[in-house]
RNA sequence: GGAGCCGUAGCUCAGUUUGGUUAGAGCACUCGACUGUCACUCGAGAGGUCGCGGGUUCGAGCCCCGUCGGCUCCGCCA
């Protein structure tokens, strides 16, 4: 990081984290909150607090007026106060060594009340161990929760992160351009926020889910290369990682391929993981979609433990385990993960195990261990005696098996995974797992309607050894999409785009699109594509995700200055709120009461 | 849309299991004492719509129903 300038002004000489001990013997003016007094009578302590740290001021009646200690003594936590004083070393003894500041104080010569402060509704200087006051407080009262070390430390990584970006990108050509956040409804994908037009009657304006089409756009204009750090929204239920407005580092490039957009992107992460202090390997491991789903049951598979997915369908196939025969029977597989030393799980942890592979879907789990050289549990008596061997599970071992369909066992061993590494205490916590996955099919077929829907966005170009099976065997069709993930996290994710209208036109009726439909919705990138189109693909990266994992937050809220409640709600300046009638008359609205 | 947890003083919590006198503690706040504290200490005081509404009961913070708010998860998030 690049030295701090100073932020001395006509007002401060100095901030309050500033001062060391080669600073004793200046003259400094300070600014900033009061973080606590210690009053003594005659002799009082302030902590003051600005952004850059705390330093204690002591108010001497040695060395300033009486009537400077007395106002000293008044003064409430949180009012703002400018400080004359001298820097002046403290004697061995009185040295704070938890603070960076504490070899040093300032003894004030004067003291003026700026900004004094009610007594605040939630502590900023809290008592040691005592919890964070209750979310909808922190939330209610952000200027405050904002004003604690901790958030305050999120916020400037944030915004070192976005700085890091921007310089990582713009050194490499990319040219920061911005789209617009009002712009076209579009029934894909996630719910748009809506925005009613004065000008227009009944017609309505949406806000970006993301700047697909436009950065697109900038490449048939011949941009070349381009990024934004977007603000995106999405009408969906809040996760403690998902807020309807959120960031994105949103890039894309022309005459470039997968591999192109691969090696920039390691580059990127490096360069923000560089600037928490973190240490990045060269480049990700790679696995493509299919052998994830097969050896993990997930698309972004955590890789800090093994775990593996097997197939144990051949150890069960001639057997009268009814279960496992009649998955098999109609096309399945019984397949499952062994835990090293899995035997010593209670009967208790067990049924938890189970529950949540219920939970993921599954019809139930089938545990077996191996002790003394013999398999144990409830299906042991249907197996043969070679069983334990054809499972590869050693003394003690443990294997847990579903059987059904992949689509059934893959997200239910996907969760049994998770949980047995994390009670097994298996998850290398120091290791950072980065991995692309790659080679995503390119439609999924809906389970109720059996049309075709992209997995990823209409506008991914197939795999060009696919493209024959487009209209055969369209599920098949592999996409030239990437998604890059940290730790069982999806950090971000693109593709190389369809360049060429003819197949643009040819996905979006193998969608279930038809032309005029198409058009209307997409007509101007059709006809930006028959324009003169380069070839050209990107990614995008949840920007708010990244501040997360770099912060260590637990929470978006964290890493967001004013986020949204689980409800959508703004808690601070109180939003969504109704609003006057003739405003929504002037729109065109009327509003439907509740119940009628 | 569904499930779970939470809501008592400004803040963090006890009290709810088994309904019963005047609902407590620490911190913060007010007043007083204190010249080296750094979570200062000591003394005194003030502070309550037990989220809200309804019900059961002689009696409800506690039991029942509803509702609002916050959080977590499922669905949803091309």
């Amino acid at each position: 990081m690049p030295a701090s300038p100073s932020l001395a002004t006509t007002i401060r000489t100095h901030t309050c984290g500033a001062l060391r001990a080669a600073d004793a013997g200046a003259e400094v003016r300070l600014g900033g909150w009061v973080h606590r007094k210690r009053d003594l009578g005659e002799l009082v302590f302030v902590d003051l607090r600005d952004r850059t740290g705390l330093i204690q001021i002591s108010f001497d009646p040695r060395f300033t007026s009486s009537e400077t200690v007395s106002l000293a003594a008044t003064l409430g936590p949180e009012s703002v106060v400018l400080v004359e004083g001298e820097v002046v070393a403290r004697p061995t003894e009185m040295r704070n060594h938890e603070l960076p500041t504490g070899d040093v104080e300032v003894r004030a010569k004067s003291l003026k009340i700026v900004g004094p402060s009610v007594a605040p509704a939630i502590p900023v200087a809290r008592v040691r161990g005592e919890p964070l006051p209750a979310e909808e407080l922190r939330l209610r009262h952000r200027y405050l929760d904002l004003r604690r070390p901790e958030l305050q430390e999120n916020i400037i990584l944030r915004h070192r992160l976005m700085q890091t970006s921007r310089k990582f990108l713009s050194d490499r050509g990319f040219l920061e351009v911005e789209t617009p956040i009002l712009t076209k409804p579009t029934p894909e994908g996630a719910r748009d926020y809506l925005v009613p037009s004065r000008v227009h009657a009944s017609e309505f304006y949406a806000l970006p889910q993301s700047p697909q089409l436009y950065k697109q756009l900038l490449m048939v204009a011949g941009f070349d290369r381009y990024f934004q750090i977007a603000r995106c929204f999405r009408d969906e239920d809040l996760r403690v990682d998902r807020q309807p407005e959120f960031t994105q580092i949103d890039i894309e490039a022309s005459f470039i391929d997968q591999d192109d957009i691969v090696a920039l992107t390691e580059g990127l992460i490096a360069a923000l993981w560089g600037e928490a202090g973190l240490e990045v390997p060269a480049s990700f491991r790679r696995m493509s979609y299919a052998d994830a789903m097969e050896r993990y049951g997930s698309d972004r598979p955590d890789l800090r433990y093994e775990l593996e997915i097997f197939d144990a369908s051949d150890v069960f196939r001639d057997t009268e385990f009814t279960i496992a025969r009649a998955a098999i029977a109609q096309g399945g597989r019984v397949r499952g993960i062994r835990v090293p030393g899995g035997s010593g799980l209670s009967r208790k942890q067990l049924d938890e195990l189970e529950a949540s592979a219920k939970s993921a879907g599954a019809g139930g789990l089938v545990r077996l261990k191996r002790t003394n050289g013999q398999l144990e549990g409830p299906a042991a008596k249907f197996l043969h005696d070679g069983a334990a061997t054809q499972l590869a599970l050693g003394e003690g071992d443990l294997a847990l098996l579903v059987a059904g369909p992949n689509h059934v066992s893959s997200p239910a061993l996907d969760r049994v995974r998770q949980d047995v590494g994390r009670r097994l205490a298996l998850v290398k916590e120091d290791v950072r797992s980065f991995l692309w996955v790659t080679d995503f099919p390119l439609f999924e077929r809906d389970p109720g309607t059996g049309r075709l829907a992209a997995v990823h966005h209409p506008f991914t170009a197939p795999h060009p050894a696919d493209v024959a099976k487009l209209d055969s065997a369209p599920e098949t069709v592999r996409a030239r999409a990437y998604d890059v993930v940290l730790n069982g996290t999806e950090l971000g994710g693109g593709s190389i785009r369809i360049s060429d209208p003819a197949l643009q036109s040819r996905i979006f009726s193998l969608l279930g699109i038809d032309e005029a439909t198409a058009s209307a919705r997409f007509g101007f990138l059709l006809e930006g594509l028959r324009a003169g189109a380069p070839p050209h693909g990107g990614i995008a990266f949840g920007f708010d995700r990244i501040a997360m994992q770099l912060a260590g937050a637990a929470s978006l809220r964290d890493v967001i200055a004013f986020p949204k409640t689980t409800a959508a709600r703004a808690l601070f300046e109180g939003a969504p709120s109704a609003v006057p009638r003739e405003d929504l008359k002037e729109l065109h609205i009327r509003i439907e009461e509740p119940g009628t």
